[in-house]
Formats: structure tokens, sequence, C-alpha cells
DNA sequence: GTCTATAGTCCGATAGAC
DNA sequence: GTCTATCGGACTATAGAC
């Protein structure tokens, strides 16, 4: 053991989702943070870059996973079914960690700031599986519009399940979305049947 | 002539984009904007929520315009087609803009805070257009796909067309986007054909 | 129109790990 | 010795409260 307590950002991270819980987001300073913490200000902002990013950095793990995804997928599968694939087995995923995903939502939804900076981290995932496509050899305006395509429909999806009472797994209701998406792209004709 | 110079909020934004490029974003305090207008910095918060939205007014006007078009659209059209040719519409509006369009766009993709911004303003179109779907009788999941996927692509060819040297129309580059996007949702081979 | 909280930055100092 | 993580305090600007 040495002079410091171990593990200052997971520290941080949990006083800080704690607080967001207990008296809001708004309403909650760094300051408070890093006292529960048993830290400084200062020491909160050289381990996140701002007071929203402590509730983000999951979805940077989560990104190389699905850029991993896709980059390894079967060569002959076409490149919405690799970006499908990638999202689809994060279905598990969140699937698992339930109730704790639900309320870090609920914050996300309740605060514009904590929205704009869900919107950024889901821009960068297209960005970073467009890129692996590219990797593939999907040429430019189509890799673009099928990473964007697919972050489009797990956002309806994942928003969807979120707010679904019963028990439909993640990866279902991803499954049905990409074949909506499939109709609604395809089907032509006037809207209600 | 009042006891004020007139339109105190386009001299805001007037002053808020020439020093934008000027110095920069980040250099730019609201002062710096309230003084070249000769107004004050409390006023500028009263016209704009903040430094960024003054970027961003002709947005809230353009998605009006969008939702108008999509909830006129023709009922024999589908939902798909009617979102398609509502941002299809908004072209000529850009086209002719165009240089102040491309200084604006720098401005955004150089700075993060903008980026998110902007993000925000193209989730609140999508949101909208979702609900012009709904009022046409498009059912629930399938009009926030649409809506995504037709923002997914202005995105992506806006994107494009913005950063092409040649004199493509915004509008041809819309129309080229939403048929790859048509074609890469279709399509299930192997990539590289 | 003034006053204030707080996010976020900068510089410098210190204590341990290697 | 170098490198990295912590702390302290002062500072600016945004944004909101009064």
């Amino acid at each position: 053991m040495g002079r410091w307590q171990t593990n200052a950002r997971g520290r941080l991270a949990q006083a800080a989702i704690e607080l967001y819980g207990e008296r809001g987001y708004d309403a909650t300073a760094v300051a408070h943070i890093a006292e529960r913490a048993g830290l400084t200000e200062r020491t909160f902002f050289r381990h996140y870059a701002d007071k929203r990013e402590v509730l983000f950095t999951g979805a940077n793990e989560l990104q190389d996973r699905l850029v991993t995804s896709v980059r390894d997928a079967q060569l002959r599968t076409g490149p919405l079914d690799a970006v499908a694939s990638a999202l689809e087995a994060t279905g598990p995923f969140f699937d698992e960690l339930g109730p704790f995903v639900r309320v870090r939502q609920q914050l996300i939804e309740a605060n514009p700031e904590l929205h704009e900076r869900e919107l950024t981290k889901l821009a960068a995932l297209a960005a970073a599986l467009a890129g692996a496509l590219r990797a593939r050899g999907v040429s430019d305006p189509a890799a673009e519009l099928t990473a964007e395509a697919g972050v489009a429909v797990f956002k309806v999806a994942f928003k969807r399940w979120v707010h679904a009472d019963n028990d439909t797994t993640l990866t279902q209701t991803l499954r049905e979305s990409f074949a909506e998406l499939r109709h609604v792209t395809t089907h032509h004709g006037p809207n209600p049947r």
C-alpha cells in the first residue's frame, strides 16, 4: 500500500454515479464527487476530461469491441450484415447489466448536456465503424452510410428496449429493428397498407 | 428610430460569426461579441441560450420547413420517400448560401462543442420528422427508423457536399445517397462486388 | 444590471514507483 | 536520476440567480 488508495479513477466514477443519482446531475459539483472519493477536484479532471465523461467510459470500450467485431467478420458477409451482427452481439452485455443501464439512461435523458454527449459518442461509433468497413474494402459513401444506418438502428432499438416493461432482450429488439429498416427502405408504396 | 438600434439579435449573430472566424470560437468571449454589437453580455444571453446557439438558429427554421413538407406530402407517397423529398427540397437553399455554409461548417468541425450541438440539432430533427410521420399514420418503430435513416443520409450527403471541390449540387448528392442507402440495405452478398 | 457558483485551465510543488 | 500521480491555489469565462 502506497501513499494513495488504489483505483482513484474507479472511485471517482463510483462517487459520481452515486451522487448524480442521489442529488441529480446539475446539483452535483465536481468538488462533491472528489470529496466523496477522498480526492481533490483537480484530480477528477486529470482522469476525466469533464463532468460528463465519467458516465461514458464504458462507451469507449464498447466501441473497440464493435470495431474488432466488424473487422474480423467473415469476408463473405455483406457490410450491413457485419454491422448488424456486431451490434446484436452486444445485446447480452446490456441484457445482463439490466437495471444499471436503465438508471444511467434515465440520467442521460433527463439532462440535455448528457444527451449531447451521448450523441457525440454514437457519432464517434459511426465514424469508427465506417473506418472498419473501409478496411474491409467497402468504398466510401457506402461505408459511411452503412455505419450511420447501423447506428441509427441501434439508437432506436436501444431506446425501445430501455423503455420496455417486459423482458424482451436487446438482441431480439435489434434484430427486429434491422428487419424494419430493410422494410422501410425497400417498400415504396403509400404508408398505411 | 427608437432608443435602441434595431435588430439586436441579428447584430449579435453577425458579430459572433465574424469573431469566431477571426479569432476562433474558443478565443472569443461572449463579452467580445456583445461589445462588437454595441450591447452587453447580458443581452446576448437573453437572445441566445448559450455561446453555441448563435450558429444554429437557422437549423430551427429549417426543421420547421422539413416537418411541414413531410406533413403535407401526398398521402400515396411512402414514408421514406416523403422524408427524402423533403430533404432534397432543402438542396437549393444550401446551394445558394454556398460559401457561408462552408465557413460555418469549418467552424463546427474544428470545435468539439459546436459539433456536439450540431448532433443535437440533427437528433431533434429526426425526432420531429418521426412525429410528422406518425401524424401521417406511420406506426411507431417504422416512423422513428425512417426518420433516423433519413437524417443519417442527410448527414453523410451534406458532409460529402461541403467537402467537394467541384460544383455538384446538394440535391444531387442527396439523391445519390438515398439510392446508396437503398442499395446497402438490399444487397446481402459479400461486399467487394 | 450586478453578483455569484462552478466548470475547466495553468503553474508549481511533492511524494512515491521504477 | 526519471516518470507519474497527487495536491494547492489562483485564475477566466460561462451561465444562472437575484
